[in-house]
DNA sequence: TTTCTTTACACAATCGGTTGCTTAAATATT
DNA sequence: AATATTTAAGCAACCGATTGTGTAAAGAAA
């Protein structure tokens, strides 16, 4: 096998007679070189292999038209649709993507962190880390101009774009829609321990529509876990059902915890949705497909993937506006299916 | 708002009044460089901010310790979870990863290929798009003595790396199993045109399985998809319900055929597993929480990520050796569970 | 004391594309 | 015909970390 070098713009402009420069411009359709040259250029740079070192490029122009990407992981639907909304508008302005996993470590995080910037990214989305408390580490976006946009899981004190949906609302929704089936005693899950707002807006939300609706709040009736897993939600739901009242109802703010206890429920012969109605949320393909299906709330993972790319598309290119550390709020609607409809 | 420069060697050798080339070294801990001037170099830099240019590193030395991943798409739970594997261990050794969606298209995949080599990545790792053909947007890393290995979607003829499972073992596997739990007529789905193997391997074994002991092979139960996805699979199924003398078994290339296997033979009264056994593959999340569990295949896909990512960089690390290019067959094992447990 | 080896650091070239400035020729304007 | 403008392309500095080579000074060996 030969050892091939990497074919540079210095190989064209010898192999044409030209300078450089020349060859850099042409491969731009620089208006200062003929039309003669830049085809017979581009003909040869094809010809020869030419791929331009981006790592040149970047160092010298202090561009690397690269969106680092910085979540917890990659496995969950929600983060990995988000993920495919960034790729997808990334890749219209010919951006590439660069993901990193905190694997929801605050360390792990910091030093990601670290890494993107030494790799020059032209902005940063996060996705917070569930142990994250301090942010500092981000300050070093900030401080040089590196766009930052957080998306869903944001910190409440940082001074820069978010992406979000309102989970207050998406809250008082679900909760509503359970009402309006006729549910008397809703249950809820919800975070043990939480830096962000995520868990604790839809908590609100939860509360605001029982006590618009008359209906009053029980504490028994909502139980704080440490993980929002399958496992964790059937036990959460073992205690409800074990309750000497038990729900008939029930938010469950991610579908995972849904589908656990439409299960549960149905393995302790409790009939949903006619004696246990059950919301979920962020429309995950299983909500879709388990029986029954699981009503949820819709999460626009791709939007915001899409809207948190173009924010930092967008800003590179525009003057700096201070004003425009905005939050974008994106929508979200009640899927009503199965595991809900009684009316 | 500041406006901050990056903070460079150079900066931290103005300050200390040494030669930047000292600071680079006792950056490193070279050992031409005095503990003392080490400590003060790595003091300062600290107190200063300053983050390294990988750009800069990498386009000097040629070495980016970036790992480019090129797959359909980060959403299917197989593909995320080999992106896990990949990236723990590249983790472990300091490399960073890009990730790019081919979303299954011929030309995003040659488009991203010239991407990451224009970005100089260390070594790329690929599941090939369906749609790719021709594999010939690969040579640019051969070429140039980047490491490539393919993973799980891999072409026939393309000399490098491979690391997949025995897709023929398996799927015998499976079939036998379903023959030892009595199925007479086994059914099965397949892909309708693969330029791999993958598929077709896996028919391979469920034919094999079938004559091995003594079951004939009818054609009418096997059944080739344009898409492997939920809705073919309901579609499919639902022909070979329609059947004058329908299966009483089926084994799915994959876990939502499965799926959509079970949920069809449900609605149509069929008993799942006593009429009707399905086995799937990959061990996807769904096949553990839908009723009745789905058997499966497992799919090692974090050990195959971290397989592969490990070849990448021993092989960046160790002296070229030509035999290196070889295939690592990764183990499955059938997962036996409600969906084809009969005895 | 002289010579050899470490130790400690500086100088300057290098990686490859970009870009401001300059030169030179061709075309346009007065 | 003289001057201004446009077109075409070259020169060289630059981005920031790395590294081979050079050069002192200090310590070790002869």
């Amino acid at each position: 096998m030969e050892e091939h070098r990497h074919v540079t713009i210095y190989d064209i402009a010898e192999k044409l007679n030209l300078a450089a420069s020349t060859i850099s411009r042409a491969l731009k359709d620089h208006h200062s070189i003929s039309d003669k040259t830049i085809k017979k250029v581009k003909q040869t740079a094809k010809e020869m292999g030419f791929v331009p070192n981006t790592l040149a490029a970047g160092l010298r122009g202090n561009v690397t038209k690269t969106i680092g990407i910085l979540i917890p992981t990659v496995t969950q639907p929600f983060l990995s649709s988000l993920i495919s909304g960034i790729e997808i508008a990334a890749q219209k302005s010919d951006y590439s993507v660069i993901i990193m996993q905190s694997h929801d470590s605050y360390q792990m995080e910091v030093d990601m962190a670290k890494s993107l910037y030494s790799n020059r990214v032209s902005g940063v989305i996060c996705s917070l880390a569930m142990e994250t408390k301090d942010t500092s580490h981000f300050k070093q976006f900030s401080n040089n101009n590196i766009p930052l946009v957080f998306v869903d899981r944001v910190p409440k004190d940082y001074d820069t774009f978010r992406v979000v949906i309102n989970n207050y609302l998406a809250g008082y929704k679900a909760t509503k829609h359970l009402i309006e089936q006729g549910c008397k005693r809703i249950a809820h899950l919800t975070a043990e321990s939480e830096f962000g707002t995520l868990y604790n807006e839809r908590k609100r939300g939860y509360i605001d529509a029982l006590l618009e609706h008359d209906i009053p709040l029980q504490d028994n009736l909502i139980i704080s876990l440490k993980e929002m897993t399958y496992d964790a939600g059937v036990k959460a739901c073992n205690l409800l059902f074990d309750l000497k009242t038990p729900p008939d109802g029930l938010f469950a703010p991610g579908d995972i915890l849904a589908v656990s206890a439409v299960q549960t429920a149905k393995k302790r012969g409790i009939k949903v949705p006619d004696q246990f109605a059950v919301i979920g949320f962020n429309n995950d393909p299983i909500s879709e497909i388990i029986e029954p299906n699981i009503s949820t709330i819709t999460h626009p993972a791709e939007k915001m993937g899409k809207a948190a790319a173009e924010l930092i598309i967008k800003n590179l290119k525009s003057v700096k506006e201070e004003d425009a550390k905005e939050i974008t709020f994106l929508n979200t609607q009640v899927l009503i299916r199965e595991s809900s409809r009684k009316i």
